[in-house]
DNA sequence: CGCGACCCTCCCCCGGGGAGAGGGTGCACA
DNA sequence: TGTGCACCCTCTCCCCGGGGGAGGGTCGCG
């Protein structure tokens, strides 16, 4: 319709509550350019035809959606892709919720009194072959390659001989990416798609078991790097993690049992 | 307990999950001091005991909560208030929640196909003399502020005379912060606590009338802005909302009427 | 013509890190 | 006693999405 009005940037600022600093910053980011530029004077020109844009892009970034994002989503012209990416946002809002309720959860947790006294054992561990899938991944992909990789290795072993486990390299955790292993113990390892056979070394494991949530593992990784030092101990290499019980076998958290074991060596006391 | 057990920063890392440059970061601000500090070298050691802390401390940034903020929770040595002071925070998530749950809605609506066009009707309203709370508020303490003084008028305001209604300066979207006046008509205005007589002057207003929840309000106010345009009007002044039907009168959000009117003045055709 | 409102660009600030440069230390092994 | 290497130090710059302000041009009304 009326297509026609031309409004200078303090009047579209005041026509769709976004400030003229906002309003600039979206011009040069390409988010949202001026119906018209004076060449000379570099006044930008709005149509009101722009106000329900401004909108949409209002509405995009209460979302915390990036700017570039917000740029992908308002050129792609199909408005089923669009929704599509628009939707892809919402899940990663969705997941962010999952992290936040996680979080607090745990926080609570810690900060009840006295979590119980964690039994730590030292215990030496024969090299032993198993059937594994091992990958470079991003900390953030961690739980979804985690089930990929569990569900390849559950199709393809057919007689387990113990619990799966896990390796994670510490590189995962100081740099945000490392190595993952994940196997499960077989007598005879097949090599199927990513499924391979793998020697785990002959290592000397400070084995402590964490009960419940995965969400305060670090809790017991804690007690169990005290005890290490404690003990004069050094840690080398990744970390394991056998998962003694966990969402596979039961669906109540607090039942879960997850073995973590850190290779250590003796170091001279200090 | 072994409190004696002490840790290079690289050690301490790996046992807390935090990365080396994270820990420095929290020592230069007063979050996590390290026990220990080599004047020589400025080599940091830390104690066993810091690691429950750590593990607080990357809860809380889950959480993000500000630095400034861990460090108050950090500090305060009751338990109470501290627990208090968590509680604040998990308030803040709650809220900032809500945030997002109205913007996904209205974003929905949003890209919902063919808003129903908006009537728009110009009206000359005389001079009125109101009961009225006013004050300087900043943006996102609008609701809030709002709910206070509604409250405050309704218990002062024997017999309105009309439903109520407020101003909105636009420096509350401009700038964050502005004036804000709620109001009551009533044939003597009473003054009393925040309570007192404003005269709103004369004005052309621009009006149309808003149908369904608050958060799609602006929607409406880019029709109505673009209305103005096209009419060859310009806006002057703060605009003002009229509460027909609101959530004091139904709970049913789609049955909401809001009048939003616009001070407007006639400029020569462009 | 003058004034005030408006607009322009440019630069620095915030927070919570990531990245890397450039240099010092601690320790094991030859 | 070197020498290599992992570790540690500080320093500066970058990211995002804006806010704040400086310094200067432009518009339109009286």
């Amino acid at each position: 319709m009326h297509s026609g009005a031309v409004l200078a940037i303090g009047e579209f600022s005041r026509l769709t509550h976004l400030s003229v600093r906002t309003l600039r910053r979206y011009h040069d980011a390409g988010l949202l350019e001026p119906a018209s530029v004076d060449p000379a004077t570099g006044y930008r020109s709005y149509s009101a035809d722009q106000i329900p844009v401004a909108q949409v892009i209002h509405r995009l970034r209460e979302l915390d959606v990036p700017l570039a994002d917000v740029r992908r989503i308002l050129r792609s012209p199909d408005p089923h892709a669009r929704a599509g990416l628009v939707a892809e946002h919402l899940q990663r809002l969705e997941a962010e919720l999952d992290r936040t309720r996680a979080a607090v959860a745990s926080l609570r947790r810690l900060l009840r009194p006295e979590p119980p006294p964690l039994d730590v054992e030292l215990r030496a561990v024969p090299a032993t072959t198993v059937a594994a899938v091992a990958d470079d991944v991003r900390h953030d992909e961690v739980l979804a390659w985690y089930a990929g990789a569990m569900a390849e290795l559950d199709a393809v072993v057919d007689e387990p001989a113990g619990p799966p486990g896990g390796l994670y390299d510490n590189a995962l955790f100081e740099e945000g990416r490392g190595r993952l292993l994940v196997y499960r113990p077989t007598d005879d390892p097949p090599r199927r798609g990513r499924v391979h056979p793998v020697t785990l070394p002959a290592v000397e494991l400070a084995v402590t078991t964490h009960v419940g949530e995965h969400d305060d593992i670090d809790v017991s990784y804690g007690e169990l790097g005290a005890w290490v030092v404690a003990n004069a101990l050094a840690v080398a290499g990744p970390v394991r993690e056998t998962y003694l019980v966990g969402p596979r076998d039961t669906p109540e958290p607090s039942a879960w049992r997850t073995e973590i074991g850190w290779p250590v060596f003796r170091v001279a006391p200090r």
